[in-house]
DNA sequence: TATGAATGAGAGTTCATTCAT
DNA sequence: TATGAATGAACTCTCATTCAT
């Protein structure tokens, strides 16, 4: 919570101390140092959200059903885990670059393995005829990431709302029949 | 450029001062404090910007045009302010939000700005019958905004290399017409 | 043992808990404070040694004899008492004087009284005609006391071996007679 | 002066700076840390020890006379390093064992160098048949040294007093001629 | 106007000590 | 009596900011 707040340079370790209600001896009996604790994080919740994905991937078959259920599942997974995402990937930002010297390695392995589970669902909707041939399928990942992101930003515009899960079909709507009209 | 690479909290006032080939007195000669260095950077960097943007809602009428116009000016407006946009992007997130102490309301103005002449052009050609109707014009302008951002990320991953700008049109077809197989 | 390793200050009550098999408040069950337990290693080794010069220096009544039993013993007590000795004296010189706010005056007590004893077996010696007059007892203290210490600080040196009692007729021999080549 | 009073690892980085009449910040931009004070201090004042020692060493032939001007140099530069030397010395038994984390290597070194010439000039006093032949050179070396230990503890007990360089003749003369009573 | 050494508040981290179990 | 997690004061080190030159 702190991170999501502050920041991680910010963050004091006074700060997420009182913030878990312990003194920041305690702290250190279950971190290493301060970057630990969101490498911790980081691990643990990255863990989780590519459990979830890997589960779906082997259980839909069909690509476009696939790839829906993917893009919902991260929206879900991203508005339960709200505080942590806010760092997971607000932070992550900060991190996949520049400040990689913090947890880079734990954040970019997740965001590799998210990227690739979509990678992989999107590869197959094309080999399978349900997505575009006409566009390397790399820029129909970014394209698709991004989508999520976009609605994860604006979700977090509006601070303390709940309904990000419920933006999944319109989501996946948009992403797959763009926002053009199509008579 | 230091700013970029190490991040805000990380970045030194003296590297700062090195890379300008100044002192650090000098420097607080020119700006009252850290903060407003980079406060000056979003400033001049975002009127830069959107005055471009701008521009092009101005002169083009055409609603698809100009929102295909306007994604392009964003991707070449990134590409060529590669070391501020770093920053200006990605702290950004970091800013909008979480560290809003610092230089909040700048980064915040510019990216309202910015939103405000794509909602704006949303909105025209929602209208104008070129976008979809049965879709918010807010979760058009997320997608959009995050359909940019998608792109820009995984330029920024190819770390060094150029062509964020050619990317345009893919971006603005995936945008206008989705991932999805159309017959 | 840990203290001897790792220096007073450096030495945490965890390491002095492992090492003794018990945990930290097992110990504060026996030792007020971490002070405390030096204080009492230097006074139970030191009772130990003092008892046994005591004990020489009244059983033998030639006064070189009595020296060179004396000479001996330290040789001897030293290297038996390795790891604490190490402490003892070693760290003993670090507290002797400057670190005294950390049992200074138990180890302080302990060389006061190891001296008195070599300067009243010196003073005897000098009065029997036995030891050189032209010189003050004081300085043929020191130079005693300096001899010995260059022994085990030699021995110190050339870790793990054994051997310190057995230089003591060396030790001595040099005490008595210097290094001077004499025809 | 602090490290000579307080030890190592009591001395604070504050007290120091206090000392030298200058903020701790200043001190960091002529240290690297506290580590690095020690070890310059080491280092300056043993390279300056070293170099008399070998002028002496290299200047003067006769062999006794040459140990002779060793020891009383050895005795002169402690007596004008006062401060410094209380460190160096008291110090360096606390580091040449147990902490040798902090600048062992500088000191030892030192140790080394200073005990590498001293070993030469009583390797030549044998070899000139002016030192004993019948004890090996190693032991009146541990003897010699100690010997000049012994003067300098004793003059570091009446602290503040002068006058060490004054016992030169009588150390050398105990040193060379032993403390017995020869007709 | 330019400089950069000096400053010191504030950060992360350690560890002697306590006390409920 | 034994335990070891919890505590927080105190330490080292950093760096934005100042100001005499």
């Amino acid at each position: 919570r702190v991170f999501g707040v502050r920041g991680f340079a910010s963050a004091k370790m006074t700060d997420i101390a009182r913030e878990a209600r312990m003194s920041v001896g305690t702290l250190y009996n279950y971190f290493e140092n301060k970057d630990d604790i969101i490498s911790d994080l980081f691990r643990a919740r990255g863990d989780e959200c590519v459990e979830r994905m890997e589960a779906i991937s082997t259980a839909e078959t069909d690509p476009v059903a696939r790839l829906s259920a993917l893009i919902a599942a991260c929206l879900g997974f991203i508005e339960s885990h709200r505080e942590v995402v806010q760092v997971f990937f607000r932070m992550g930002e900060d991190i996949e670059r520049g400040a990689q010297h913090v947890s880079g390695a734990a954040a970019d392995c997740n965001r590799q393995r998210v990227h690739g589970i979509l990678a992989r669902a999107i590869r197959a909707g094309i080999n399978a005829g349900a997505l575009r041939r006409d566009v390397p399928a790399a820029d129909v990942l970014a394209f698709v990431t991004g989508g999520i992101n976009g609605f994860v930003n604006a979700w977090c515009q509006r601070e303390g709302r709940a309904g990000l899960a419920r933006k999944a079909p319109v989501a996946v709507d948009l992403i797959l029949r763009g926002a053009g009209f199509t008579p």
